[in-house]
DNA sequence: GGTGCAGTTCAAGCGGTCTTGAACTATATG
DNA sequence: CATATAGTTCAAGACCGCTTGAACTGCACC
C-alpha cells in the first residue's frame, strides 16, 4: 500500500514551468483518491485504476490524461493504459470538447458496475473450471477404479460444496445489484451532471 | 520447480515430461487437490494452503507431514509453515495415534468457516479505514475551505456508496452462512467421522 | 517536409509475496 | 551421551504482477 506513503509527504516545490492549472491534488483529494483505490484493489483491480476514476469523479469535469499523470503522479504509459482498461469498462467517457484537440476523460457514475461486471466475469470463468476439475476428478477416480469409496464419497462432497459456494457467490451479486440501484439513483441526482459530450 | 502441472489442459494425464517422481498422487487426486488450492487462492490465501487441506480431506485419513510434503511435492518448511497456518484457523486437527510417535493432521471439515473467518476479519478491518479516510478527507474538505460544494457533495456520495457496499458485503456473508451450512451438515453425515485421537 | 504534442506499446526493472533449504531445536531411543 | 528423526525458523532467492520510460505512431499546424 505505498499510496499511503505520499499522503503526508508529496512536498515537492511547484514547478514553476509547469501548467499553471493547479498541478497537485489536494490533501483532502489524496485521500479519498487513495481511498477509493483501496477498495478497488480489495476487489482485485490494480490500485490506480481505482484512483484514477476517484480523481476524475472527484472533479466532474474531464480532465486531460496529462492532467491526470500529474495530479496522480503516475507514468504516461501507465495513465495510457488505465484510461484504456477504464473505458473499456464503461466506467469512465473519452470525450473531446468541441473546440479542443485533445481528449478528455470523465467519470461514469457506475464504478459499482465494473466491480460487478468483472466480478461476474471471474467467478464466470473460475468457478465453471472448478466444477469441470472436480467432475473430471471424479471421472478419474471411477475409471481407475479401486478408489475406496469414502474417498469417492468425499470427492462428491467437495463438488457439493463447490456448487454451493457458487450459488452463494451469485445471490451476492443480485443482492448487491438491488442494493447498490439505489445508491446509483443517489448518484444521479446530483448536481454532476455536467458530462458535455 | 515444484510440478504445479496445472498448467494445459488436463485431459489426460499424460504430460510427457511433468516431474511425477515421487508420484504417489494420484491424477484424481491431483486435479481435486489443485481445484480446491485455486479455490482458496481466489478467497485469497495460499493455494497450498488449499491443497493440503484438500489432500487431507481426501484422504480422510491423518497424514504425517512427510507424507504431505511428498504428495505434494513441497519443502519440508512450507509444509510446517502450512500445517500451523491451517491449525491456527481450526481447519486441520493435529492428532497423535496411540502408539505412534509422530504427529499427523487430519482435515477438519469446515474449509468454509475458515474462509469465511478471513473475509470477515478482512471486512471488518479493511472497510473501517475507508469509511475512516473518507471521513477524515471530507473533514479535511470542510477545514480547507473553499472547495467547491459540488466537489464536496460528491465526495459525499462516495462515502454513502461505500457504506452500501459495505451492507451488501455483510449481507453476502450472512448469506453464505446460511447457504453453506446446509451443505456442512451433508458434510458432517458422511462416512468420514474419524477423529481418533 | 518538419516540429511538437498526444497517445500507445512493451521490454526492463521494481517491489512484494511465496518457497526453499539449511541451520537450528526438540524429542525419542539405544 | 550419541544418534536419529520430527518439526521450526528465517534469510536468500524464485516468482509474478505492476509500473516505468523510452521508442514509436498519429495528428495538427506551420
Amino acid at each position: 500500500m505505498k499510496g499511503y506513503l505520499w499522503t503526508g509527504g508529496h512536498g515537492s516545490p511547484s514547478n514553476p514551468d509547469a501548467p499553471v492549472i493547479e498541478g497537485r491534488l489536494a490533501p483532502w483529494e489524496a485521500i479519498a483518491v487513495d481511498a477509493v483505490g483501496n477498495v478497488i484493489e480489495f476487489w482485485g483491480f490494480k490500485r490506480n485504476q481505482g484512483r484514477v476514476w476517484a480523481l476524475l469523479y472527484l472533479r466532474g469535469e474531464p480532465l486531460t490524461a496529462g492532467e491526470i499523470e500529474r495530479e496522480l503522479d503516475l507514468s504516461k504509459g501507465g495513465v495510457s493504459m488505465l484510461l484504456r482498461d477504464l473505458e473499456r469498462w464503461g466506467v469512465i467517457q473519452r470525450v473531446r470538447l468541441p473546440q479542443d484537440t485533445v481528449w478528455r476523460y470523465g467519470a461514469e457514475t457506475d464504478l459499482v458496475r465494473m466491480v460487478r461486471h468483472v466480478i461476474e466475469e471471474r467467478e464466470a470463468g473460475f468457478v465453471a473450471r472448478i466444477r469441470a476439475d472436480l467432475a473430471e476428478a471424479r471421472r478419474l477416480a471411477e475409471v481407475a477404479g479401486q478408489v475406496p469409496s469414502d474417498r469417492l464419497e468425499r470427492l462428491e462432497k467437495m463438488a457439493t460444496l463447490a456448487e454451493h459456494v457458487e450459488r452463494a457467490l451469485r445471490l451476492f451479486i443480485k443482492t448487491s445489484r438491488l442494493d447498490v440501484s439505489g445508491v446509483l439513483a443517489v448518484f444521479r441526482d446530483g448536481a454532476s451532471r455536467r458530462n458535455e459530450r
